[in-house]
RNA sequence: GCCCAGAUAGCUCAGUCGGUAGAGCAGAGGACUGAAAAUCCUCGUGUCGCUGGUUCGAUUCCGGCUCUGGGCA
């Protein structure tokens, strides 16, 4: 018998916080967070973190886990977040997964395999100076040597990507492209329902734009500075999240203000289409438009369609 | 009222020595399977302000008009 498994996914501001409370409450769920972001303790207004007073005493995790300076990537957040779900389900509760970031989704929902590597990163390090000094290409040339099938289905420039396939094969002997074909083989060992939070393209960006406006009148400012004085280096990854990068060249004093703000709302005007392209493709589900239903018209929605999942008797 | 400059893609502008046009930004689409809020790829037809004239042909040259800057009174 799979168990019950609930997922909300959406773009970023598209209102996934409220909706998922409002649910946690109506079926007895518990709150596993799906962001690469809000796991750090400190980033609150930039990662538009749930508030103790939103939360409504609903349980949530992967929230304020990790300090700023910690690693954090698909697999730690998979562990953490299977671990949390067995938790759920001895309470005779229902795990709620919420989130923007769709690679974490797909791996729990998915059960995806990630083969334990050591964090040793000089290979990685070896490639980045290979594409530095010969270019991408060169590197490009080792991966259409060893995984042809894969090369084909990337560009060369894309160097992350590149790098990534050339290390899985270093440390197993295996094709990149054989591991990802079985992955997407895979079934989903839970009885899940996928709810995906969409909206406009006009209102979703307006909401973006008002509440970047919002996070500086609440101090985001304030807190990218406190970040920097506690001795967080702009190279952590947690330091690459929208609201942080954008005003380093602030602080440097390359940029105005005004500049910085803007390229933050545009970066996440961006990425709300990023999500979206992902959630279109990657996973099926129900998809509710919150720009022509307002939150309880919204929820009768959902909760019709947990019905027809068998989430709920 | 007169003089000068401008009017070209949603915005800022380039350009066509006359053969119906192109950059940046904005925007759109896509990829992704241990950095994913990261990383990467693709996409530019618009009455060239309106209206006459010259011309085989005008967005480009000439005239008039309208609007917008700036200057002089």
């Amino acid at each position: 018998m799979k168990k019950p498994f609930v997922i909300i996914g959406g773009p970023t501001a598209c209102g996934k916080t409220s909706l998922s409370i409002e649910l946690a409450k109506k079926i007895n769920g518990e709150v596993i967070s799906a962001d690469s972001m809000q796991v750090y303790r400190y980033m609150d207004i930039g990662t538009a973190k749930v508030t103790e007073e939103e939360k409504q005493d609903v349980p949530h995790y992967l929230v304020d886990e990790l300090y700023p300076d910690e690693e954090y990537n698909v697999m730690i957040f998979q562990q953490k977040a299977k671990a949390y779900m067995n938790q759920i389900w001895e309470k005779g509760k229902i795990p709620i997964l919420v989130g923007g970031t769709g690679f974490y989704i797909n791996a729990l929902l998915y059960d995806n395999d990630f083969t334990e590597t050591d964090s040793d990163t000089s290979f990685r390090e070896a490639c980045y100076a290979q594409a530095e000094k010969e270019g991408p290409e060169a590197l490009f040339e080792r991966l259409q040597q060893i995984d042809p099938e894969y090369a084909q289905t990337i560009h060369a420039n894309n160097v992350k990507r590149v790098t990534r396939a050339l290390e899985y094969h270093f440390l197993t002997g295996e094709k990149f492209s054989m591991h990802n074909a079985e992955q997407k083989e895979k079934e989903s060992p839970y009885n899940a329902a996928v709810i995906i939070l969409t909206m406009e393209r006009e209102k979703l960006y307006e909401r973006i734009n008002y509440r970047v406006d919002l996070m500086m009148e609440q101090g985001l400012l304030q807190e990218v500075k406190g970040l920097l004085k506690k001795g967080y280096s702009p190279e952590l990854v947690s330091m690459q999240g929208l609201g942080y990068k954008e005003f380093i060249p602030y602080f440097k004093g390359e940029c105005s203000l005004e500049a910085a703000v803007e390229q933050l709302k545009k970066g996440t005007r961006h990425f709300a289409k990023r999500q979206l392209t992902w959630f279109r493709r990657q996973i099926d589900g129900l998809w509710v438009d919150l720009s022509k239903a307002d939150l309880s018209l919204a929820m009768t929605d959902v909760l019709d369609y947990l019905r027809e999942e068998e989430i709920l008797k």
